[in-house]
RNA sequence: GGGCGGUUGGCGCAGUUGGUAGCGCACCACUUUGACAUAGUGGGGGUCACUGGUUCGAGUCCAGUACCGCCCA
């Protein structure tokens, strides 16, 4: 810093405004300059600990992102400065299915596939793909001022952090939670691998109820000659194995245990019973496919039948024997169309419905999911499940906001067992080892070197690799070193707080707890903040697919960091579920850090150079009691918000002091003090103290919020030789209310003081007097106290409502036009002359006097029920009284008025 | 189908334990006064979605209805 950067001292600079964007690139670089980030462990002190929701390596840092990573942040710096040992984990995740599918991308471009590489190859490229650009994310963070350990970036893939990952597999292998199972699962024909039921959106499709008519294979005398079979997939019916109907069905009661026969195919399949069946849908008849359809699937292990598979991993009906020769290799919508119309040839079709339905798609690539009989491995969950419920309902992991309690614990309730494999290269390679001679199977934390039963070299490692949210399961101990016994783990574990979105409370929150209740006993954080979700200006969710998302990046650019944390902060967390996105809003926050700029660059003008004098309590004038009554307060209100994490109410107790308070008044009043003698001194230096006091200490205040724009003012305050030699504001200390400086009277005082002066600029506007007339004012108090603060306060009076002040004069009495008030026990008169227009005066008199009667027809309501005089408090009774005096005071003075005017 | 949110001036939102409805933006009028026109000053504008209940008194508590949205199945 040069004194030519300072705008203080170069008035040019001050036309544009606050600089952001230089200030910001100058203090990001001077922070990583002098490692200020990196992770600095005070084992006497408390601890904050938070993990970073690790982003995904392919992504680009969202407005979920800036509002998560905002939140924690403020989080982090406040406890930070309050003195706590903070540790604050970021990296990224390896996204195994979005990761490989931008590198095979690139792949088919030059016309390859992974296929063609082979896998080692395949997965050095995609090394190489993450060196290149799998830290842009936390790039991207840099530009929102995150304090971030930032000399701890961590990643999924980390070779510490595989360590980890196959510890905690060979310890649930080793309990015999993780198994080998063939069942239905979600499969998704164009990333190739099977996903977890969590990673399937569920999209209304507009489709078919197809209804189609299987012969029975004797025909009973006079009977029906077919069962008609409601589906939305007859391309799937090459793997019908039977159908089935309610028990309890009338209409087919007597079919059940008979044959029917499979349309085209010809093959003979049973009608069985199961509740399983709805009734009320379709014609209550359904063709059970146990391949494709997991609820096909588990009636057909209940009655003990086949699963044949028809449709290949890429969507391509089979060529097997179930599948007739003219529809092997067939596209399965293709396939669909060519079976219907072959149907309705044959005059099967009894009718085609029009049907919208919900359709599993992959959260990936959205393609419809194929349901499919495959080989997976699973984690059993029922067990793990039960500690990771308790530890909520017991409070010992809480949710805030509490609602989302029941999201979790719901769940949780009903968990199935996860599937934890995926037909992908990219990840972690699932640590199984199958001995080819012996055939003996065993999880390994390190690759071994022979079968522990036979000694065989020839040992086979199972082809899948992990679920990427089985790494990320292990986030909060995996980043801290375990299972290695760190001094990380024993400092900052269990973690604080996790901060994140709501849709991943059951993808991410739950399985971190299960998992680090299992492997650790113990949990992994001790709180849980759900954040909003930001929308669309109309309401809408943001998608990058629908082009309707905002990128922070370039609002950053726009408004400035400060800004946009500011912004963020006020989204809070205990308000809706959703909020919306409005630019507006932060046009509004980049002028707020344009005020605290401007009002800085004001206080620094007024400072002299070196450290400040300490206060002197004993020569407040009522204006400095008043701003630090207030700046107490404010420090009070401040700390509850953040016991509360109430974001919203920490922005906006912020916003009104720095605006109201400390510039429309108090900054006001001191350029009235600063050229005032009083009591024989010069008030200026002691008004230099005040303001230095509360301006040096509100830069702190602010400062978790808006790094940037109070580094920067900080940088040039003066200040205690104490805080001058820290390397940045962000290791001062918080400040924190001091009891003392609490002083209701201060605060009626001088809000006394702003009623008045208010009235008078009101009467000035209202009669429409212009800005250069001189008028003067008359006060008559009638209680002593009273009258006194107005003498003494006069000079405030008349420079902030612009005004002469004479006390008790009668001076003016006489003149035709008086304007007059009433606040507490003071008149307040103006004598208008020949100021006014009289009969545009009259009008606004008129309309005044319509809307103080509407306020006292509510009050008098109230008051005059004798109920409520008898029920009420005594306390709320005095409050109405004191309420419907002032209203009567100023209607007699408004009916005066409008006598006068005539 | 189950669970959960929301509905307050034109727009976006605050309203802690029930006690004359607030804020920002926008709007109208006045002001370029030496921190700031990204500003200052004043003003207009709402029967708090609807219905019923509890209460002396309901935006606030209870029950129901409507609409919008989210999650799970």
């Amino acid at each position: 810093m040069t004194d030519a950067d300072s705008p203080a001292k170069n008035p040019e600079a001050n036309k544009s405004g606050y600089p952001f964007a230089e200030v910001e690139s100058k203090w990001t670089k001077f922070w990583f300059d002098r490692e200020v980030f990196d992770l600095d462990i005070q084992p006497d002190q408390p601890r904050f600990s938070a993990a970073l929701p690790p982003p995904n390596i392919t992504g680009n840092l969202h407005m979920g992102h800036a509002l998560n990573g905002t939140l924690q942040d403020v989080l982090t710096r406040f406890k930070r400065m309050q003195g706590y040992s903070t540790l604050w984990q970021p990296g990224t995740d390896h996204a195994g299915i979005a990761t490989q599918m931008v590198v095979e991308r690139q792949l088919a471009q030059e016309g390859k596939n992974r296929r063609d590489l082979g896998r080692e190859p395949f997965i050095a490229q995609v090394w190489k793909w993450r060196e290149k650009y799998g830290n842009q994310i936390m790039n991207q963070y840099k530009r929102l001022g995150v304090s971030f350990n930032w000399d701890r970036v961590a990643f999924t893939m980390d070779p510490s952090y595989v360590k980890a990952i196959y510890k905690a597999f060979t310890i649930l292998y080793n309990e015999g939670l993780i198994y080998r199972g063939n069942r239905v699962t979600n499969w998704c024909p164009r990333c190739l691998t099977s996903v977890s039921d969590l990673e399937v959106q569920h999209e209304e499709i507009k489709g078919n109820l197809y209804c189609i008519r299987y012969a029975l294979e004797d025909v009973p005398a006079g009977g029906p000659d077919h069962i008609t079979v409601a589906t939305t997939r007859p391309e799937s019916m090459f793997g019908d194995v039977a159908v089935a109907v309610h028990p309890k069905d009338e209409r087919y009661k007597k079919f059940i245990g008979r044959r029917v026969i499979l349309p085209i195919a010809q093959r003979k399949i049973p009608v069985i019973a199961d509740t399983y069946v709805d009734r009320e849908f379709g014609t209550g008849a359904l063709k059970i496919t146990p391949g494709h359809d997991m609820n096909d699937w588990e009636v057909g292990q209940r009655h003990a039948l086949p699963s044949p598979v028809v449709i290949d991993g890429e969507g391509k009906l089979l060529h097997n024997e179930f599948v007739p020769r003219k529809y092997r290799g067939m596209e399965r919508f293709a396939a669909r169309e060519a079976i219907a119309a072959d149907l309705n040839a044959k005059g099967m079709m009894e009718e085609v419905r029009d049907y919208v339905h919900g359709i599993a798609h992959c959260d990936r690539c959205n393609a419809i999911i194929e349901p499919q009989l495959s080989d997976q491995w699973y984690l059993r969950m029922d067990e793990l499940a039960k500690p990771a419920i308790k530890c909520v309902e017991d409070g010992e992991v809480t949710f805030i906001p509490e609602r989302y309690t029941a999201t979790y614990l719901d769940w949780m309730k009903n968990i199935r067992d996860w599937n934890i494999s995926r037909q992908l290269w990219w990840g972690q390679r699932i640590p199984v080892w199958t001995c080819s001679s012996c055939g003996t199977m065993d999880a390994f934390e390190d690759t071994p070197n022979s079968c522990t039963k036979c000694g065989s070299k020839l040992m086979e490692q199972d082809p899948d690799v992990l679920d990427t949210w089985f790494s990320s399961g292990l986030w909060p101990f995996a980043t801290l070193g375990w299972p290695k016994p760190t001094l990380e783990m024993t400092i900052f574990y269990p973690t604080s707080i996790l901060s994140t979105a709501r849709e991943i409370i059951n993808l991410w929150v739950s399985r971190m707890i299960f998992l680090s209740l299992k492997l650790l006993h113990k949990i992994p954080f001790k709180q849980v903040l759900i954040h909003p979700v930001i929308q669309t200006a109309d309401g809408k969710r943001m998608s990058k697919s629908k082009g309707n998302a905002v990128d922070p990046l370039e609002m950053i650019e726009k408004y400035g960091a400060d800004a946009n944390r500011f912004w963020f902060t006020s989204l809070g967390i205990k308000g809706d579920q959703d909020v919306r996105f409005r630019e507006p809003k932060l046009e509004d926050y980049k002028r707020f850090v344009n005020k605290l700029w401007n009002a800085g660059n004001f206080v620094l003008a007024q400072l002299p150079s070196g450290p400040p004098r300490d206060l002197d309590r004993n020569h407040l004038t009522l204006a400095d009691k008043w701003i630090l009554h207030r700046y107490h307060s404010l420090l009070k209100t401040l700390d509850d918000a953040y016991a509360n994490y109430d974001f919203h109410l920490i922005a906006k107790e912020l916003y009104d002091f720095v605006w109201r308070d400390f510039c429309d008044w108090y900054i006001e009043i001191a350029k009235i003090q600063m050229q005032q003698k009083e009591n024989g001194n010069d008030s200026k230096d002691q008004t230099r103290n005040v303001l230095q006091a509360v301006f040096e200490s509100l830069l702190r205040a602010i400062h978790p919020v808006m790094p940037f724009v109070t580094e920067e003012l900080w940088s040039r305050t003066p200040k205690s030789p104490l805080f001058s030699k820290l390397r940045s504001i962000m290791f001062a200390p918080y400040p924190r209310a001091v009891p003392t400086f609490h002083d209701e009277a201060a605060e009626s005082q001088m809000d006394l003081v702003i009623r008045v002066i208010r009235s008078v600029r009101n009467i000035r506007q209202v009669y429409g007097i212009p800005a250069g007339t001189e008028i003067t004012t008359n006060l008559s108090v009638n209680e002593q106290t009273e009258r006194e603060l107005l003498v003494r306060s006069k000079h405030y009076i008349e420079r902030l409502a612009k005004t002469q002040v004479t006390m008790d004069s009668t001076n003016g009495d006489s003149k035709a036009h008086t304007a007059t008030d009433s606040i507490s026990n003071t008149t307040i008169k103006v004598p208008l002359d020949a100021l006014i227009d009289v009969e545009k005066t009259k009008d606004k008199l008129t309309q005044r006097k319509q809307s103080i009667e509407k306020e006292l027809l509510k009050v008098e309501q109230v008051f005059n029920n004798e109920e409520f005089k008898s029920k009420a408090p005594p306390d709320k009774v005095d409050v109405m009284q004191t309420q419907l005096d002032d209203l009567n005071k100023q209607m007699s003075h408004i009916k005066e008025q409008l006598k006068v005017l005539g």
